[in-house]
DNA sequence: GAATTTATATCGTAGTGCGATATAAATTCA
DNA sequence: TGAATTTATATCGCACTACGATATAAATTC
């Protein structure tokens, strides 16, 4: 795989093989997983999963009323459909959405949230605008240097 | 947008029960998916693992330059410290990195990035800029969104 | 210099996403 | 219509990886 640096392989990028800024890359990814890991202790002590968590605040998020297929749940999480339906089993035994097939199309599955999964997925979307409103500035400033580099 | 100004849960949120804006939280999470999927691909083209990348960029990224010990990789990574063990191995095994024990402190071990793997990463590093500048303004949006239900 | 602390390593386990596959409903078209 | 195809969901076994528990070894304390 070689990649001769032929004049402009596309980007404008200013510098040659000193210029990355790997600081500022490490800190972004840094910053992202401090916000997961936030978020999958505050998912937990609400006795969820992080992926359960992300499941029930993609439904409320979507906002069907009648629901979110199985199908279309997959695809925002970018996960295979089966996945996704493993983790809509896991939701339903924990009470936290419901399963109906969809009156228009028998195959097509609509999960919706019970009034507990609604009810934590609040107290849990509270915690994390708090989280989310005191990193952006960091944040807003990272993406701010890595984009730089383009100008 | 009009928010009812109800009594909240003890926050000085705007609104009461109706006000979580689910819509851009969920597009906030479906944005980091995306680049953190874009990133795992982007990795595996370069026959690294996301782990992987991210233990090469943030050994790279903090500067030491006599290498990065297995548990600042650790708490850095936000792991314990027996699996930036493992994942050393794993780095080490592929001629990723260099593992040679810190002369002051015998108990530790400083890992090195080796030229294969500094150049992988350049590589990943430029085409992460390309993917973090050309999502940064939707990022940015989404936070000022979000932070906004503060003011 | 024995006890304690710190740093790294190893082993077995558990959770979860995937590929392969199965089932069932909807659609196509001869 | 009804067989073939496509679409949607579900199930099973596997693989990966992070963890807890534990072990080893070096450094520090007293």
């Amino acid at each position: 795989m070689i990649k001769k640096p032929k004049a402009g392989s596309g980007r404008p990028r200013s510098g040659g093989s000193q210029s990355v800024d790997y600081r500022s890359l490490a800190e972004f990814r840094y910053a992202i997983r401090r916000f997961l890991a936030f978020s999958e202790a505050a998912a937990s002590k609400a006795g969820l999963t992080a992926q359960q968590h992300q499941a029930l605040l993609t439904i409320k998020g979507v906002g069907e009323a009648d629901g979110l297929s199985i199908g279309d749940l997959a695809t925002r999480l970018l996960v295979r459909q089966h996945t996704a339906a493993e983790l809509a089993n896991r939701l339903e035994e924990a009470g936290l959405v419901r399963r109906r097939s969809d009156p228009n199309d028998g195959r097509r599955v609509l999960l919706t949230l019970t009034p507990e999964s609604e009810k934590r997925l609040q107290s849990l979307s509270d915690i994390h605008l708090d989280e989310i409103s005191s990193m952006a500035p960091q944040l807003v400033s990272i993406l701010a240097k890595l984009s730089n580099t383009r100008a």
